[in-house]
This record gives C-alpha cells, structure tokens and sequence, in this order.
DNA sequence: TAGTGGTCTAGACCACGTT
DNA sequence: ACGTGGTCTAGACCACTAT
C-alpha cells in the first residue's frame, strides 16, 4: 500500500459528516483534491492517535461505515487496509475491524535514511569534511550498478549532536545520475536535490555491523582505542530499481543504535 | 497488502491461458480456492524471478491485461499492486507497468525474526542453555508490558554455525501468554508452538547497536577479550499489538550482520 | 490528443468465526 | 444461523504523461 494523494476534482455536495453512537465523527470533502478513501484513512488515524478510537475499539462493519459515510464498500476497504497496511488495525473475520491493542505505534522511521541524506547540507549538526569527484572503487562501483573507475561524487561528513561527534558518514552518488554542485548542497541537502532532478527515493538496501575502531576512527570519533563501533553500508534506489546512492558509515556505538520496526508478511 | 490466500470454491470453466505478443502465458484456475489476484501475482512474480519479463519491461496496460485473462481490472489492480508493494513492479501514469530496474530483489528477510524463533528447537545449529521460569526483570516486564516480578519463560541458546559459536539468544515469553513445555519446545519450535496456541505474530520492534564483549561473553562467543559484538533487543507483538516474546541478544560481528530492506513510503 | 494508471460506484457471492 | 471480512465484477470518470 502506501500511495500518494493528487486527484479527484468535482463539485458535488458540500462536505458530508457522519457519526454514531458515540463514534467520532468524519468529514469528507468531495471537492477536493485529496482521495476520499486517503481523507478516511487519515482522519481514521488522527482518531486512533488522539485517543478517541481506543485500542481494542471496533470500527463497526465495512457495509454500514459506507452506508454513513455515503461511499462505497470499496473505498472504505481501501482506507481501512491502508491503515492495517500501517499495522494500526487489524480486520478479523466474523468479528470486524479494531484498533490494534496498543504498543507499536510509531512505524519505521527510515532509520537514518533521510536523515542522512536531508542533512547533507550544511546543516549544524553536520560538518562537511570533504566533497570531491573521484573514480569509483570496485566496492562503490558494485554498490551503484557502474562501472569501475566511473566518475562518483565522493561526500564525507561528520555528524554532531550536542557538540560530540556521533557518525562519520561517506557518501558515493554517480555523477551521470546527479552532479552535485558543493555550493548548492550545501544549501540544499542531497535529498532535495535528487528530488528536484526527478529522482524518487524508493527502497534501500542496508548492512549493519560492527568492528572495533581503528585508532584513526577513534581520533575522529573521540572514543578510546579500539572502542565498537557500529557500521552501515546502505544502498539506495529509485523507483526505477537503479542505484542512486552508496553510503558506508560508522557510528559510535556507545551513543547510536538502529532501531526499527518489522511488519511480518502474509 | 500482502494477506493469505485462502478462499474461493466455484466451478465454473477449466483453467484459462491467456498469452500475447510473445508476453508470459498465465494460467487461472477458478476452481482453486487460491484468489485470482493471487494466483496472477504469483505467477507474474514467477515469470520475474525466472527472467521471462526482463527489468524494465512493460506489462501492457491492465484493461487489456484484464481482457486477455478473463478477470475484471479491479482483480488485475490487486493483483499489481501486491507485487509493486513488494518492490518488484512500478507503476506510472501515461506509462505503464514495468518490471524494476533489476537490482534490489529479494524483499527484507525479517532479519533474524522467523529464524531466531524456528530454530527454539534442538536444531542441530542451536544449543539449549537453559530454559526455564524466573520472575520478570523490570526490563523485560517493561519490554513485554506485564508486570514485574511476573512469571516469565527464559530460554538461553547458543547458536552454531559449522561448528563455531555465532550468537547468544536470551528469549523471554510471559507464562501467562504460553506455557513452554521443555520437551514440547524442542521438538517443535517456539514459533510453531506458538502458531498452534493461537498467536500470529504480526509486528516486531528492533534496537540494533554495538559493544564490546565482557570477558565472559568472549569466551562463550569464541572471541578475543573486548571484541565488538553486535547487539540486538527485540520485542515482537501479535496482530492485537500485544508483547509476546522478547529477546535480548548477541552476536559476533565479525561473522554477522544484519541486512535488511527499506521501502520508502508515500 | 491519445493512452495509462488512479479513483470510485453498486452491487454480488463466498468463507470464516462467533453464537 | 448469523455476521463479518475476503473476493470479484463491469462498468465510470478523472489526472498525469508522452507525442
């Protein structure tokens, strides 16, 4: 699941609201742009996050939310599952649909994925140590799909947090998929843009290890002499499936961890 | 997306072939209780993974599609999408669909989740250590949201790989959510006993971070003193978002990693 | 302008869980 | 037996992309 808004268009009736018995109330307006079954689902998820949907609540059966709302069983269906797509509900059969029980919430925060890449700028809590053209290693050149000695744009960056080292991250991005200018990243950031070169961020691929800190990491990273550290190799792609960028970075493992959420399939 | 099979039971035609252009033939059956969009699913999948629809290649429009096969453009939808949610097919307007750009493959693993919990048993590749009832800790009571000092199964394993110690598991699961036999356990697995108790795991929440080994932990992980280890906590929830097992565990990094999938959504 | 996916409707029958 | 979600149909109109 998961797609954007954009769509929709008429000028029918004005906005619709529906309630019952004590079920929160929902407002959907067919003028606009946004899609009915994305309206529900939002406002759906603003109720379970506000508290009025509480854990363990049904949402009353599909045919007769349609009915309320004056949309089809299909487009309740569509916002429902995109919300047990989000694992905030769960549908079962001959029961009805309710609120997962608590716990969980917040979904995968991307790890450090758009982190990393919106901070490419110059933004405080980063430090650009180095950005240059260079010829791309076997490992880069494997990692984004090119050939060996392709052109790359090679970013090393520190980052900060509270004034103490946390990460040091090195970034490779082809340069026949996007040629970074120094001045405009840094008052960009990567992320925006790949976005402004038509570039649509949509899977990546990560490794995470560890290994005890050569002394020149803990220098950097001012941890004690083979201190852990945890290391990150992610592999980014566009919704075409082709490699946009290659990142190998380091963290300090006593003030950084990965956490994340798996969402167990079928 | 992504939900079970399961259903169906008409008796209409026999199976229907569809094929054009040189594109992959697909067979329906609609006598098998497997849905329709999944049976196409699966074999578009198929003719994926065996390079008979190449990366980039487009799979007509879906009202044509939808003709060729026999099914209405409702299933046919369905049926894409499940695979564009697995990152295997992208859809754009005015375009088409196509076949990712090769790369990315095989979706997110579930990491360690299926096989940490499969392998409970006295597979060969892992050694019970011990198994047995204690009272909650307040971190476990916390990761498990039972109260402290509550009866909880503690399982212990070491887990081999050729003949060398890989990881340390340390499981915890409330006694009041399923009762582990010792003898049950290891014939069976902790993941089917729990399957055959009634509990499907939906969710899980992962912390991944690093650390240097204690004296003790070298020596049961095979390591020189102060090697880095991978460290990982998990608590994985069933489909009402209910805590039902907890693990705490360790693993050598120089001959471990996680590696995983991200989808970008919206 | 033509073609494609995106959204939506108003029904239908079936399978599963609960009662 | 009943109620719920699961699947499926046969259309419709709209929005975006490319030519």
């Amino acid at each position: 699941m998961t797609r954007v808004p954009v769509n929709r268009s008429s000028a029918y009736s004005p906005p619709v609201t529906a309630s019952s018995a004590g079920a929160p109330a929902f407002a959907l307006d067919r003028s606009s742009p946004v899609p009915l079954y994305y309206q529900l689902a939002q406002q759906l998820e603003a109720a379970i996050e506000h508290g009025e949907l509480r854990p363990g609540a049904l949402l009353g059966n599909e045919i007769e939310l349609a009915g309320r709302l004056g949309l089809s069983r299909p487009t309740v269906r569509q916002a429902i599952q995109s919300l047990v797509d989000k694992g905030l509900l769960v549908r079962r059969r001959g029961v009805g649909t309710q609120v997962v029980h608590s716990q969980v919430k917040r979904p995968l925060e991307l790890s450090s994925l758009y982190d990393d890449l919106e901070a490419a700028g110059q933004k405080p809590a980063t430090r650009v140590v180095s950005n240059a053209v260079e010829q791309a290693s076997a490992e880069v050149a494997a990692a984004l799909g090119i050939a060996e000695g392709s052109e790359v744009h090679h970013l090393e960056r520190l980052r900060l947090s509270h004034g103490q080292p946390m990460a040091f991250l090195s970034n490779y991005v082809a340069v026949s998929r996007l040629d970074l200018d120094t001045g405009r990243l840094e008052s960009t950031g990567l992320y925006r843009m790949m976005r402004s070169a038509g570039i649509t961020l949509h899977s990546a691929r990560q490794t995470v290890g560890a290994r005890s800190a050569t002394p020149e990491e803990a220098r950097l990273l001012d941890e004690p002499g083979g201190a852990a550290l945890l290391t990150m190799q992610r592999t980014a792609y566009d919704d075409t499936g082709r490699a946009v960028e290659y990142g190998a970075h380091i963290y300090r493992a006593s003030r950084y961890a990965f956490d994340f959420q798996l969402l167990v399939r079928a």
